[in-house]
DNA sequence: GAACGCAATGTTATAGTATTACTTGTCCCT
DNA sequence: AGGGACAAGTAATACTATAACATTGCGTTC
């Protein structure tokens, strides 16, 4: 763990949202008042990817700082249009289904993408009032 | 469904495998021996995918056409890193247990992704030899 | 059948996301 | 000090997607 990876990592713990790529070059470029390229961001997102202490959310092109890093982690995420926030919950049962289907087709899974888009329940509230 | 539409549908079925935008842009130019621009073909794949007729993969930034565009598409695909093919399968036990989490998070769901990378049965046999 | 309205497509430009290739720096080891 | 290994810097470019506006074609109305 490097400095620049812990800066990445503290600034997508402190946007408390799923974050781009290029927002995060701008938020280091400000908070070290020096620019940084693409490259250096994306490989310690890279790195932080492959611990396990952030995730991609693909549908938004977009990281988030995991949750629990500890556990392998099975997570699923659901992420609200009107907010922008996501949700990153585990559901095992989830994994074993997934496990169960490749198994069937002879399939060796190395990645999961599980995704849910939608309206959290605060934000649902306020867009049927 | 007009030409285009349908020309774009047929790339699709016919190439075999998750295909990009701009694979696509390409096909139709060569076939229609005119150059097509990007908002051309992403126009027909936002109504292709509204009719559930196309699917798009997002860890991939591809799109195929979907195996039963009848149903009410629940699917998830397998995405095979050896030979870039994809399946598509449908079960229902997992949009259960999404829709229950759901639930239990108050969220309404309007969109799901479900994708595992790994390698296909014919892929692993190869890589392991 | 001319004028209109509407939906799809064409066109140009640009925004947004990610990677390649190469260089520089830093730290540790001996 | 010299060398190896890994992280980060730098410049250029590739890839993916959308915005904004013009044009076409076709069915409807009068």
């Amino acid at each position: 763990m490097t400095a620049m990876r812990r800066r990445i990592l503290e600034l997508l713990w402190a946007s408390g949202r799923p974050t781009g790529a290029y927002e995060l070059i701008e938020a280091v470029t400000r908070r070290d008042s020096r620019p940084v390229g693409p490259p250096t961001v994306y490989r310690a997102l890279e790195f932080l990817t492959g611990q396990g202490l952030v995730s991609r959310i693909e549908s938004l092109n977009a990281y988030v700082p995991c949750v629990h890093p500890e556990r392998d982690h099975d997570c699923l995420f659901f992420i609200c249009s009107g907010c922008r926030a996501s949700v990153e919950l585990e559901d095992p049962r989830i994994g074993g289904l997934l496990a169960e289907d490749a198994a069937a087709l002879g399939f060796v899974a190395t990645r999961r993408t599980v995704e849910v888009e939608g309206m959290c329940a605060q934000c649902a509230k306020v867009g049927a009032a």
